[in-house]
DNA sequence: CTGAAAGCGCTAACAT
DNA sequence: ATGTTAGCGCTTTCAG
């Protein structure tokens, strides 16, 4: 096999007698150019069998074609799920994604900007359960577009992609309570976190509120993480509050407290109830299977990529925080 | 807040009285540089708020600290698993990874180096169930480093790292087949890729002729996808050929057939065994939870990683192709 | 230990 | 419609 040169556009408009620009003009597509000195010069890229180097482009054009993704963790299901719906429509308009996993950690979150914006990403598409308040300085100060897919800003300062959850808890909620449970818990992998704090939290009030039940904090669990390992260890503490039902805000973590139900003898939903919320495929595989909320898993992760290809174009958008619609899936998990 | 004007090395160098070349060095941490005038730049880098332009950084160096990672699907647990050791192990060395979905389909393999071939990422790590020619010869025709995570090569040309997985089926055979099973199933998402065709089968073909039972084509059963769904509408054939246990490639798939099974009236262990390959978490969240064989996934991508980091500094490679220790859990969906 | 200068491969005015 | 010419922001010889 012989030595490998790189071919460049030099290479390209030499052999092809027309200028770099023509040969630029030619693999861009660009209108200004004769039909037959494009196939020419297209002629002699298949021939040299050349390849444009992004790197150089992008350093001429000051755009790279790619955008950084944070992500908790690409092993959770959810976020795994919205990923591939961002990598779908990134690829769609040829962009690429740089992922980083972050577990949600502000210093790692912190990090990961950095390197992204040395990367000089076209954009960035954030995940996570919160913005602290140096991640959105960091973010605020680039002005480079951000959406925040499947991720709540309390300052509402971002755009973003995601379904309300505020009513979505509300609605399954007033279903527990109206199976007769007046002692139904709420459990999430981070109480204080945005996203249940100012959200599914307010929901679940609502709900108790409209039902004319008292609201009880120590109703009110954590999980610490959102792994089934976490899920399953809170049944000590579920039943010793007399717990009758819950709702939980992890798939994972609920599969968790279910399992670990049912494996102490407890009859679910007989005895116990739960409902959980993303609907991912996990819902399905358990036994009982779980009531969820149902969200367009996929979707908020595709329409968030696409918000970000309009925002950097500069294009117009109407809505700068776009809600998804949900709905409530009742299986067995519940009565 | 005032526009924001790209700080450059020059207005570094500037501002420090030394040249870019020093600058350069300075935030290189190259040893040629006295220790004060050190300093002095990084003060100034402090002050302007200096960031490196990694593009321009990349086309002067031609490295561009980006490895491009090619996954079937990251909703794929087992895949998802390996991608999070790879970009942990990434982190460490200071890359960044470009994550693509390739769906295991060739068109998009390809698809996907070209576009990492242009990005001119520095290595390459692919995970996929067989590697096409098309694939093959794309590959090899670069003179960047690629490595196979948790897939086979029957060329065996590539570095890779996976465990034994003839041995491990093996293993797994012959305990079903302990019990007393004589037709044992091997159900896989496509029979006729490398990793099940050359490995796994060949190692279900050994238990079986160490066990003097004849094999029996009509006992291969393909899901023809790697999800629960595919392998729950296994159920009908599986029955028609009365089948007592099967060997699954594929948690997703395994527990889609346990589980039809069971839906069915078919008591699992009892009337019906199923074992699996991955022990992805998921394996402990059916019920029964699923026998299976353990891998160390989290560490198949980040040895795939660390691999590669040694080969893009062109470090000597002790082993080519490395094999990771595996078990055999034993759990409640075998006897 | 430091500086000068030449690119890396391409895009983008600006001409023509 | 096509060519000329500057850079983009950095690394890397090569001198000194």
């Amino acid at each position: 096999m012989k030595k490998k040169e790189t071919v460049t556009i030099y290479d390209v408009a030499r052999e092809a007698s027309v200028s770099m620009a023509t040969v630029s003009r030619a693999i861009n597509h660009n209108h200004n150019v004769k039909p037959e000195t494009e196939k020419k010069v297209l002629d002699v890229v298949k021939r040299l069998n050349y390849r444009p180097n992004d790197v150089a482009r992008g350093l001429a054009s000051k755009k790279t074609t790619t955008v950084g993704v944070i992500i908790p963790n690409v092993t959770n299901s959810y976020f795994a799920a919205l990923a591939r719906g961002i990598d779908d429509i990134a690829e769609m308009y040829q962009y690429n994604i740089i992922l980083t996993n972050s577990d949600g950690d502000e210093k790692k979150e912190l990090k990961a900007l950095n390197t992204l914006y040395s990367k000089q990403v076209d954009g960035l598409i954030f995940m996570g359960n919160e913005i602290s308040e140096a991640v959105r300085s960091d973010m605020s100060n680039e002005r480079i577009p951000v959406v925040l897919a499947g991720s709540v800003d309390s300052q509402n300062q971002f755009n973003s992609v995601n379904i309300d959850y505020r009513k979505a808890v509300y609605a399954q909620t007033n279903e527990l309570l109206k199976n007769g449970n007046d002692r139904v818990a709420f459990v999430a992998s981070h109480l204080n976190r945005s996203i249940n704090k100012d959200y599914r939290i307010e929901g679940y009030k609502d709900a108790l509120r409209d039902a004319g039940i008292p609201f009880r904090k120590t109703l009110l669990f954590e999980a610490n993480e959102a792994t089934y390992d976490s899920g399953y260890k809170l049944r000590n503490k579920l039943v010793q509050e007399e717990v009758t039902a819950a709702i939980v805000s992890n798939d994972d973590v609920a599969a968790g407290v279910m399992n670990s139900m049912s494996d102490s003898g407890i009859n679910v939903p007989e005895q116990f109830e739960v409902a959980t919320s993303d609907n991912t495929k996990l819902t399905e595989m358990t036994r009982p299977m779980l009531s969820t909320i149902t969200q367009p898993l996929y979707d908020i992760g595709a329409v968030s990529m696409r918000l970000l290809t309009k925002l950097m174009k500069n294009e117009e958008v109407s809505e700068r925080n776009i809600l998804l619609p949900f709905g409530l899936k009742d299986r067995n998990s519940t009565k």
